[in-house]
DNA sequence: CCATATTTGTGCGTATGTATG
DNA sequence: TCATACATACGCACAAATATG
């Protein structure tokens, strides 16, 4: 059989790996779990084991998978652990895993503050307000965006300090704020949009967690607030309860 | 012009409505902002203002927006709001938020315990476990389906239980458990599967909430582990720090 | 308080596609 | 094929409430 590509262009070997990644990117198979043996995904997709081999071979080479001889193949706990705390920090948390964090930003720019920014910085509607725009990374994989507000009167020039920190704490620090706590987290989801997807180097259709989260000083004064935006298949959101 | 709903099947207003709701569902329009205006609309969807107007009134008729004469037309807070406390119960949750709380249960049958499962509920792998399928609405709006594993010896029968009680704090009470607390929340995302796609009323291709929770007695004793798929777009979890 | 622009609400007329007999 | 009834869509005009400076 000339199975090969032809006809939708996409190798067979491919097919199966994109496959089986969608799968633990959905949940199907849960991260440490054992994936069906070889022969049995040959069997689903129609293809020979050969083909299937090949495929895993490439996510394993992606740290997706692990393939113990006698055994079977696992997936990877690729996803982060994100303690949702009232300490929360990216970086920190990127850090605790063993990876490094990265911050980029993508654009930075003035806007008025609409009724509801405005509500949860303390600030009158139409205050000047600093977007911030930007991209999140472990290691070299996008993590989330992130759009963050903040005082254009309390933090003159938010916008090149952070082109520079590439950290939020690093910014807030270097308006003297010493410390900052989580006030509010609220999660939802969503599809990922066009632009974000760019972004995110995620194919359209994907989940995106969306995180809307306000930060306040060691007074319960408002210092940032933000709206992110997480890849969903690489991070997991964990609730502690006290 | 015989633009009509020729050819497609489906009224232009209709495809406006489903526009915007999809809109709102995905967060593009957020809860409690304002809709662009009446000509705007029309304008992008290359329609009169009377056809824009008509999709509004029938999503206003659902209660997803709300008009206001002269200052435009708002998206009414429609997600229910979900706090992750150590102490969370879907019928609490719901009814605090004026909604009617009701439990339906898919199915029950028995399985032996995965590894993964059996950690998490302190049992040896392949203990006998009951799991239970249960569908959970607010209203007659379902909002998450929720696959509860429990001890097939601690909890005898608890399939028929749940069938008569349509509540876990129900059905644990009749086995004389007093009271529990959540001990663990993990939270992903992920696109809804055809099943839960057709028990949610959802459309293919919306993205859903997975919450995995473990809760325990008040010694701190697993009773009951469960994964928890919301359609997202009808809840927002709310965490609460300390 | 005033003037003006914007936005939703309402009415009427016209044309066209759909359903039925 | 024709006649009729109805829903859909468009265009224009104006009223009423609101926002803004």
């Amino acid at each position: 059989m000339t199975t090969q590509e032809t006809a939708s262009g996409v190798a067979l070997w491919r097919q199966v790996a994109d496959g089986i990644e969608r799968g633990i990117a959905n949940g199907s198979f849960a991260a440490g779990e054992k994936l069906p043996g070889e022969m049995e995904i040959a069997e689903t997709y129609r293809v020979n084991r050969h083909t299937v081999r090949r495929a895993l071979a490439t996510l394993a080479e992606r740290g997706l998978v692990r393939a113990e001889r006698g055994s079977g193949t696992y997936v990877e706990a690729t996803r982060i652990a994100y303690p949702l705390r009232s300490r929360t920090r990216f970086s920190e948390i990127v850090g605790a895993g063993g990876r490094e964090p990265r911050g980029q930003l993508i654009d930075a720019s003035e806007e008025p503050a609409s009724r509801e920014l405005a509500r949860q910085l303390g600030l009158k509607s139409g205050a000047p307000l600093i977007r911030i725009e930007a991209l999140r990374l472990a290691d070299r994989t996008p993590v989330c965006i992130s759009t963050t507000w903040l005082s254009a009167e309390h933090f003159p020039g938010a916008g090149s300090v952070f082109a520079s920190a590439r950290s939020m704490t690093k910014l807030l620090a270097h308006y003297g704020v010493r410390d900052y706590r989580r006030a509010s987290t609220r999660i939802t989801a969503a599809i990922v949009d066009a632009t974000d997807a760019a972004r995110l180097d995620l194919a359209l259709g994907r989940p995106i967690l969306v995180v809307d989260a306000t930060d306040v000083d060691t007074d319960g004064q408002p210092l940032v607030t933000k709206r992110s935006r997480f890849a969903a298949e690489r991070v997991e959101f964990l609730v502690e309860n006290v």
